[in-house]
DNA sequence: ACACGGGACTTTAACGATAAAGCAAAAGGA
DNA sequence: TCCTTTTGCTTTATCGTTAAAGTCCCGTGT
């Protein structure tokens, strides 16, 4: 690869005029010196060193984001969605999935010299600890109830959960069941799972907690919950629930082809709900009702408050914002 | 962030010495010493700057791969199997996507000095011009039926798609219709319509060709598809197909909610044929009927000659291996 | 005629690491 | 005992780039 000597050199000029060039310093080159480097580098096919350049400025223009799984399409979402946003800023993404679920890092991201973090909390998870003790901002995404010393774009999962909830009752939902994720042990305080048992004791109805089995993989996900889809299939029609709200709309999808295959009707004999309105539920046959998670605003929040603490030298209190959820009235329930 | 210099000075020996105790040099710094520079570099939780070390040593221990779309499954599938076995030969990923389908990049890879590059080339598409005159090597997937002078893991479309036009013959559908990807202007010589048309004729059935409505952006995708469907489904019963293959899963998937929409019944009314065989379509209340493309095999045998040109020099002939595909009986067809 | 201020470069010293060569002291061999 | 290795470090130069400071020349104003 051709570097910036090359060029210099070709041209009779010093590194430092290619340089100036390339980064469009006003006035720094003359219009007849500036051709001719360009020339040149077009003929020797010359790109600027990317971990040089970064080294040289103390910046490298890049981002590190941190998700749990591109398994599930609603972190792709997230991903193409802050990588659009990024790159209007001029900034790259460096992505790294957690996808144990135990929260540590496979590592990918560390000793990359990034600008600054975009990090997926889990709910009921700390939210420091995921990067170790770093110089560059982080901002989480995550649940809003945090009251913490971080800059937070948080999710309000309470409200779209709750109007969910209110809205299988106007149905006259009986006998509900929620589906929580295997790995959220403290589920009792996340906030989905809080929003559906509050709407349920107001309602004096009664509420099962399913869990799928047990997996570290991702890619069991979908398995794993078409399964439970299979069990609740094969009960009596007594002791099954009329509804199940789930903690995630890839889980809802798979619950619902779980039921079908079974031979039941969704929404006729049980009903679905879901949550994060992936595009996948939204091209069901029967789009899936669930509870959408506005992406955009939660990338564009996240973005400005890091944007700010880069660019900016933003020394503010941290900030936290948060965003809402709304129900998506589909066809599932 | 800490450097080398501040654990140099924290230990008083010099940077090298450190560095020799990172790198694992053996015999190169004595027990005692290395106990104190991990100690120091633990205490002031130094983390080596890998874009200067990549500068320093010529190395980035980091391939570039390029895939289309991050919405498709199969590509996410692809990127976690080349980028566990690409960890396990000690290197990163960096992912790039030309979501326009167009086959221009986005330039999200270039300037960054990789060790070398993963490529899927579109069927139809030039293998070269993807990267500009790139002196790292790259190792291309694709349709196997090319003969030039690059590195490439072919698939082997025909067979599958073949095996699967066969055993719709055997089932007894009559008139079919194949999905086209829109941007596949020269579908023609796309050797999965192939294997569908030249089965055809040989059965002496008829086939049509369907394309989703013009979109060049990949989340367009499913709703596009999703229509043909419910399109298929409205047509009388007489002049509408028996049977669509797809050119993917993620298109088949979509036709089928699409027809249901329509209030169809798959297969009984209309049968369906996917490609790729991913996960989603296997976890569906009937699995779908597809070509299951052994993803992990093209990833070992594109990282395999990929490592050897990198680390081994390797400098014989363009290699150009293909891999099978093989009909996966589901439930649509 | 002469200082003065740009304009258009060049020079120097980093950035954080590594490769390669250098060097002093301890260990080993004759 | 003296010379040669080996051990355990340090020094120097370099990777490709940039920031900051330096240089030279030319046109201007007085």
């Amino acid at each position: 690869m051709a570097t910036i000597k090359d060029i210099a050199q070709a041209c009779g000029v010093s590194a430092m005029t290619v340089s100036y060039v390339f980064n469009e310093k006003p006035g720094a080159v003359g219009a007849a010196t500036r051709e001719r480097v360009l020339q040149a580098a077009q003929r020797l096919n010359y790109q600027p060193n990317r971990m040089a350049r970064s080294l040289g400025r103390r910046k490298s223009d890049t981002l590190g984001m941190v998700i749990s799984d591109l398994r599930n399409p609603f972190y792709v979402e997230m991903l193409e969605c802050a990588e659009k946003l990024a790159a209007e800023a001029g900034y790259q993404l460096l992505v790294e999935t957690h996808r144990d679920l135990s929260g540590r890092l496979t590592g990918r991201l560390t000793g990359w010299p990034l600008d600054g973090f975009l990090v997926w909390a889990h709910s009921g998870q700390s939210l420091e600890g995921f990067l170790g003790p770093q110089s560059a901002p982080v901002v989480y995404w995550g649940d809003a109830r945090r009251d913490d010393a971080s800059d937070v774009v948080g999710l309000d999962l309470y409200s779209g959960s709750r109007a969910a909830a209110e809205y299988a009752v106007r149905r006259g939902y009986s006998r509900w069941a929620f589906l929580s994720p295997h790995y959220q042990s403290d589920f009792r305080f996340e906030r989905r799972f809080c929003a559906w048992d509050d709407v349920c004791r107001e309602a004096s109805l009664r509420m099962e907690t399913l869990w799928p089995r047990e997996t570290e993989r991702p890619e069991n996900v979908r398995a794993n919950c078409r399964e439970i889809g299979m069990e609740l299939a094969a009960r009596p029609a007594l002791r099954r629930p009329r509804l199940v709200a789930c903690y995630n709309d890839v889980a809802a999808i798979a619950v619902i082809q779980g039921l079908r295959r079974g031979g039941l009707r969704v929404p006729e004999d049980v009903a679905v709900i879901g949550f994060d309105g992936i595009e996948e539920g939204q091209m069901m046959d029967r789009p899936l009702t669930t509870v959408q998670v506005p992406i955009e605003a939660m990338c564009r929040g996240a973005l400005e408050i890091l944007l700010a603490r880069i660019e900016e030298n933003d020394v503010r209190a941290p900030q936290q914002v948060v965003v809402p959820t709304r129900l998506i009235e589909g066809e599932t329930a």
